[in-house]
DNA sequence: GCCGTTTTCGGCCCGACTGTTTTCAGTCG
């Protein structure tokens, strides 16, 4: 069976995703919104977000647990789960059909421009008859928009832009690639002598793996010329308004960016409040409501006294709860588990001593063994594992088993080198083995056993069905010799989707098999996402961090690494290559 | 429509900025 949406796409039945069911809601909640419904949008909104950050595929948790099992996901109660079942049976639902029929306007498209919300689109639609981006652009171009009552030109103007700005902008970003670029502007920020400090905050803050605006929060006493300063810096494109203490603009790379500024007494609940995410905030804000306190971004307040506000650490004190890393304010039950005292202990930015996956020139690696080497030195690393691509990605040179002998002969040869040196720095020898349509490797198990770190990896047919996947790779974990499985499911953010996969299975598998689960470090990969790193966690699945070097340049890449596996609750013991080589190598196979 | 360390009923986070009006609704984060 299929539908089509409104925006004329095709769905699947019983295959929507946790974002396709999200958006559903979403839309719900704008249409209830446009019908001046109260309080029924922010449940919408709520279970959205509830599905979006969920580890489990509702599909999944359905035909486990039926509609029971949906009620656990905070946000959806009993209404709500009987939608989402329709969704999953249907990919309807009632209610929401009722309202399209009424309203029949793609509201998802059109309050994706900014400034327009459902107030808007129902006057655009009303007045106007506008349903889609297209109508809007037309109507504005026209000038009609301006003439609607509470509208005017500046309202137009705005709107034309807010689509032009739809059109160019290439959606998220990848964190770890435009790191640099919000560095840049964050100096500049900070070298204004106005400024007595300032730090980015927002969702890159949090180390998502993407993010879709930057948030930098700066402390002045003259707030007034920052903004003045701010608007003029050559990185920016728009300005889309600027106040007192907070200024919103386009930049010229297409990324959103708000600056705000506050005293230094209230640094520290703006920045948590700032920081996000929006959720966790809410969350905070009903819990000091229930203490009879007020939070807001100038402080915690007990009547007209305040009672925190200077820093992050005395907000979350005075609340009854332990400090929570910004990684984890996802408002997925790291409120409650700070106020049980129960949050874990999370690894630290430093605590990897080595790097098991690496690539060189003897494929589609930039560098020698011995630059790749000298580099990871240099960061502090104790160790890398050489793994190269194998024969059958025939396009990088893999190895065969001819070369990868000839390799190891090198390593040790590298590694004797080190000896003489009196350096301890060590390189493993090892592979990215490739995994077959049908679960094969394409090394032989007698050379393989010759590796000391043999990871293996899907680098082809990614679009079999989940069993076919899960299959091959669950095969794969069976193999004695291999001891991890480079980025699971294969994802390029932005480019290519995850390969589908039971998730239950791989981890059940990884346990009875002691397989390691590789986190990919490299920053548009970020394979496995925190939602499956969290569940590893608790399934004490061991994991490891690997920046997936091709270049000398790229173990700066861990970092990132670090980040997914805190925000997958990971603590130090649960990534191996936390360990010095020698203990890493006996929790391998 | 959801939810409970004040509640199974009665609440539901908070403030900055804009545009179009003269006091505030709408939007955003």
């Amino acid at each position: 069976m299929e539908a089509v949406d409104i925006s004329g796409r095709m769905l699947k039945y019983g295959k929507m995703t946790n974002q396709e069911i999200a958006k559903n809601l979403r839309e719900m909640a704008i249409l209830y919104e446009m019908e001046g419904v109260f309080f029924k949008p922010r449940a919408y909104e709520k279970a959205a977000s509830g599905v979006e950050v969920s580890g489990e595929e509702m599909k999944d948790l359905y035909e486990k647990g039926g509609k029971e099992a949906l009620k656990k996901i905070p946000g959806v109660g009993e209404g709500i789960a009987f939608h989402i079942e329709s969704l999953l049976k249907k990919g309807v639902f009632a209610e929401h059909e009722r309202l399209k029929k009424k309203i029949p306007v793609n509201v998802s498209e059109l309050s994706a421009v900014e400034g327009v919300g459902p107030k808007m689109i129902k006057v655009l639609y009303k007045k106007l008859g506008v349903k889609n981006l297209k109508d809007l652009e037309k109507a504005g171009r026209s000038g009609k928009i301006r003439k609607l009552e509470r509208f005017g030109q500046k309202s137009e103007e705005k709107i034309l832009k807010g689509i032009e700005f739809l059109k160019n902008s290439g959606g998220r970003r990848v964190l770890g690639i435009i790191a640099p670029e919000l560095n840049a502007l964050l100096a500049m920020v900070k070298s204004f002598p106005e400024v007595e400090t300032a730090i980015i905050a927002g969702s890159a803050r949090r180390k998502k793996e993407t993010i879709g605006d930057l948030d930098i929060l700066a402390v002045s006493k003259k707030p007034e010329i920052v903004m003045e300063k701010f608007i003029t810096l050559p990185q920016i494109a728009n300005v889309l308004s600027k106040g007192k203490t907070k200024t919103m603009v386009i930049l010229k790379n297409g990324l959103d960016a708000d600056l705000r500024v506050v005293p230094a007494g209230s640094y520290g609940a703006a920045l948590n409040y700032f920081t996000g995410s929006k959720d966790h905030n809410v969350k905070l804000r009903e819990l000091a409501q229930k203490k009879g306190l007020k939070l807001n971004e100038y402080g915690l307040r007990n009547g007209n006294r305040q009672i925190a506000g200077k820093s992050e650490e005395e907000v979350y004190k005075k609340l009854g709860l332990s400090y929570i890393e910004p990684e984890l304010r996802e408002n997925t039950g790291e409120i409650e588990a700070s106020r049980a005292g129960k949050l874990p202990k999370l690894i630290s930015y430093g605590d990897l001593k080595g790097d098991l996956q690496v690539q060189t020139d003897w494929t589609d690696g930039e560098n020698s063994i011995e630059a790749m080497a000298e580099a990871a030195k240099k960061m502090g690393l104790e160790y890398i594992a050489i793994t190269d691509h194998t024969k059958a990605l025939v396009m990088t040179g893999g190895s065969d088993e001819k070369k990868l002998l000839k390799q190891m002969a090198a390593i040790d040869k590298l590694n004797s080198k080190f000896k003489i040196q009196n350096s301890k720095f060590r390189v493993l020898k090892g592979a990215e083995v490739n995994i077959m349509k049908d679960g094969s490797l394409d090394i032989n198990d007698k050379t393989l056993a010759k590796l000391e770190v043999a990871g293996a990896a899907v680098h082809s047919h990614f679009n079999l069905t989940r069993a076919e996947q899960t299959r091959r790779i669950v095969s794969a974990m069976e193999n004695p010799n291999v001891d991890i499985i480079f980025h699971l499911t294969g994802r390029v953010i932005n480019k290519r989707e995850p390969i589908e996969l039971d998730i239950d299975e791989i981890i059940m598998t990884a346990k009875r098999t002691g397989t390691v689960l590789e986190i990919d470090a490299y920053p548009d990969r970020s394979d496995i996402r925190e939602e499956y790193i969290k569940r590893c966690v608790e399934a004490g699945i061991k994991m490891s961090i690997d920046s997936d070097a091709h270049s000398v340049q790229h173990f700066n890449f861990l970092e990132y690494g670090v980040s997914q596996a805190r925000r997958g609750w990971a603590g130090k013991t649960d990534i191996i290559n936390t360990c010095s080589a020698q203990e890493m190598l006996k929790l391998l196979k």
